[in-house]
DNA sequence: TCAGGTACTATAACAGATCAAGTACCTGAT
DNA sequence: ATCAGGTACTTGATCTGTTATAGTACCTGA
């Protein structure tokens, strides 16, 4: 991080949440992986992007912990996709994840606002 | 991330702000290494530690960008003390970097807010 | 004397994120 | 008919901040 004076800050600001976000986004409902990756680039808006691998990455580990479920959309014809449901586990990770992540975001606050 | 349950998380929480942390810490005045450490040990109260290890390495980080400078304390007697100074370039630096912050802050806000 | 806190450092390992590349399908423009 | 570009998923190597672990050295209070 901290390059010449540019961009790229911004990598690995979101490092450590995404599994979070991505439990976030499937709250309302199911969605297919591309579908969770675009969710996230649009709100963002162009910087801090997840990028692709990271969240192929994200969905192995989710599902290996039981926290989402992943099935084959039925298109019959086109690209298929992979849809993903959030358990009842990884609701109550997602819970316990959000409060963390207030408290984190509360610390980090108070830090830079360089208080003594 | 996301043990069975129990903490662990809160580990990668607060990775890639180490740096700008520290920076924040510095605002204020000049602080030597172990300092910085308790400063931020105690604003996170309890958990969300970051290790020695971890500020040491971003002391030597922002060192070699030349974000801040070291120096060694006059303490005659007793412990060596290193103390970091922010450097302009520091302070650049430190000012766009929590605007990524607040930005990526809101980003994430909005996520874990689960909206469409 | 000795536990515990202060203070700094170095090395190897871990794990999440990214890079780079690939496969495959579809739509719209040339 | 071709071809660029978007959709959609995957894999393996690599990067890098963080941590574990260990070490050195000094000081204070029990």
């Amino acid at each position: 991080m901290t390059e010449e004076l540019g961009d790229a800050f911004a990598s690995d600001l979101l490092r450590g949440h995404t599994d979070t976000i991505v439990l976030g986004v499937l709250q309302r409902r199911d969605r297919y992986g591309f579908e969770i990756y675009k969710a996230i680039r649009d709100a963002a808006g162009g910087d801090h992007e997840i990028k692709e691998a990271t969240l192929y990455a994200a969905y192995r580990r989710l599902e290996k912990d039981g926290l989402v479920e992943a099935y084959w959309g039925d298109e019959t014809q086109g690209g298929r996709r992979k849809y993903y449901r959030i358990t009842d586990a990884g609701r109550a990770v997602f819970r316990r994840n959000v409060g963390a992540w207030r408290a984190t975001r509360d610390i980090i606050d108070t830090l830079l606002g360089s208080r003594d």
